[in-house]
RNA sequence: UGCGGGGUAGAGCAGUGGUAGCUCGUCGGGCUCAUAACCCGGAGGUCGUAGGUUCAAAUCCUACCCCCGCAACCA
């Protein structure tokens, strides 16, 4: 047996200042669908997720509330941890950047491996701080003097910090991605990104004094300095794997197939962390995909206006696969997208509750009044398996290219056809006229329901486990079994009844 | 100025050369297995504007108009 084909997957690691918004359960949400959807095909799946846990923005905040640093960072931390079964993510391994066994080393090792390569120098930085921002401003950037996001002035400052040499870079990271060794999706992204590379990347300060900058990993030979945000978050996405010592994970997953990250970040990603794995001949990830926004009923959600979404009450209001619907059918895959109220409750009732969730619900009524609890599909299959492999086929090539909304439209247009052909069949009075053709009717009816069981459980995997229990089917998918049509030979009659998807009455 | 996205039925969107489609809403009909669900049909669009290429353009080219972003509470 060939070792089997290895995926690993990462989302960008959160900011612990501030509990989760849409935004973090949009990326979690895409990247938890794409990697189940590669176990689903049988990849061997590693997927990734973490917390970015320094900073002076933490410390600050602690401060604020009295608190320990490391006890905020702890209770913060929880917040994410729990969207794991909140949002049912799949993460394999959570990574924290202050975790001091696995992360620090991993960091590190990095930063030594750059100054081996004399990417890493020490230049004295003068210029304009914003203490809000942490960081110094251009005068361009500059509003009246004021910086425009914190309405003050910055104070001039001078600083020894370590660089690293990212405009050494700045050519091969060009042609990387120019000749498709590195794929930033969705493609404008990388058009977009190009077109600020080509005049040139700049290099980029790596550490801050550590009387700025306390709570942050330790610069190797130097205690007056601490790592900055690049060489200390970044290297997230190795040192979860045991970079430090280059253990068994490491080998086996690195280099990632796809980082998942926002289109704020994209200039960090395809920048600065690129050009640190090349400077350390760390072998590259093999592609970028960029998500967008979330507007609110097409307003920028923000705490002044007091219109963020927060996706924990969602998730417990309405169950996780309602939200993962919602996001993943709603908002195209790489681009900016809504979440409309009006919009939510009109796709849960029309999509979920009415046209699966009552399919579900009526073939199941009609299996068990006629106690059928054997296949019977010996006549009459071909159009139903025709309609469920054309389904297939789109799907696996939406999911390949990353267009899980588009996957999930050719879903429900599967789910559409069985629907019209119950009216068309009309199994009800056909089990009385002619009862065996009602059962193959019906057990055809059964099987398009298996394989969209399957087909949905990337995107919503409760209402996947659901269906297949009220089905009778075993509830982990082995698709290799379960390829094809009638192969579910050992099949021994429905479970229960549930109502999956209550409609939401406004 | 520049960069990127967008302008298609009442709303929200698909659709990159070959009879304009989907979801919701709306109107009429059907069905009765089902979560007032499901199915069929109708109304509703000169596909931002003006030119051009082509046997054929929402789709390609040119010019113009309008809207939204451009780094954020950092996804």
């Amino acid at each position: 047996m060939p070792s089997r084909k290895k995926f690993y997957i990462t989302t960008a690691i959160a900011y612990v200042n501030a509990p989760p918004h849409l935004g973090h359960a949009l990326e979690f949400i895409q990247a938890d669908a794409i990697a189940r959807y590669k176990r689903l095909m049988g990849l061997d799946t590693y997927f990734l997720t973490g917390t970015d846990e320094h900073g002076v923005k933490i410390v600050n905040t602690a401060k604020n509330k009295g608190v320990e640093i490391r006890a905020l960072v702890d209770k913060n931390a929880e917040h994410f941890k729990a969207l794991k079964g909140l949002l049912e993510l799949s993460y394999d391994d959570f990574i924290q950047t202050t975790d001091r066994e696995r992360h620090w080393p991993a960091c590190q090792k990095l930063w030594k491996k750059l100054v081996e390569k004399d990417d890493i120098y020490k230049k004295e930085y003068e210029g304009l701080y914003c203490e809000g921002c942490e960081t110094f401003m251009k005068e361009t950037e500059l509003q009246d003097g004021n910086c425009p996001i914190h309405k003050r002035p910055p104070a001039p400052l001078k600083e020894e910090n370590y660089f690293f040499r990212l405009s050494r870079y700045s050519d091969r990271i060009v042609e990387l991605i120019e000749n498709g060794t590195l794929k930033l999706l969705p493609e404008n992204r990388q058009t977009e990104f190009l077109n600020v590379a080509k005049d040139g990347l700049h290099d980029v300060s790596f550490s801050r004094p550590r009387d700025v900058l306390s709570w942050g990993v330790d610069v190797p030979d130097d205690e007056s300095q601490v790592m900055y945000v690049w060489c200390d978050a970044l290297t997230n996405y190795i040192s979860a794997l045991g970079y430090a010592d280059e253990g068994a994970l490491y080998k086996k997953y690195w280099p990632a197939d796809v980082h998942v990250i926002g289109k704020d970040i994209v200039r960090f990603h395809a920048g600065i962390w690129i050009g640190m794995l090349l400077s350390a001949d760390v072998p590259l990830p093999k592609s970028i995909l960029i998500h967008g926004f979330i507007t609110h009923n097409g307003d920028k959600m923000s705490k002044t206006l007091g219109n963020v979404v927060d996706p924990v009450g969602m998730a417990e209001r309405y169950g996780p696969d309602a939200l993962r619907y919602y996001l993943l059918r709603e908002i195209p895959t790489g681009r900016d997208g809504d979440f409309s109220d009006q919009l939510f409750v009109e796709r849960y009732n029309s999509d979920l509750a009415n046209n699966l969730g009552n399919l579900v619900n009526r073939v199941h009524t009609l299996i068990t009044r006629n106690q059928i609890n054997e296949f019977a599909f010996d006549r009459h299959f071909e159009l139903y398996k025709k309609k469920v492999d054309e389904t297939w086929k789109k799907y696996v090539e939406d999911m390949d290219h990353f267009n899980l909304h588009e996957a999930i439209f050719h879903i429900w247009r599967l789910v559409d056809f069985a629907n019209k052909m119950m009216e068309e069949e009309k199994p009800w009075s056909l089990v009385k006229s002619d009862s065996e053709k009602g059962r193959a009717v019906l057990s055809n009816l059964l099987e398009v329901l298996r394989h969209i069981s399957i087909l949905i459980s990337p995107f919503i995997p409760e209402t996947s486990q659901k269906i297949r229990k009220q089905l009778g089917l075993p509830l982990a998918i082995d698709r290799e079994k379960e390829d094809g049509w009638g192969v579910m030979t050992e099949w021994k009659g429905l479970g229960e009844a549930e109502i999956i998807f209550p409609r939401i009455e406004s």
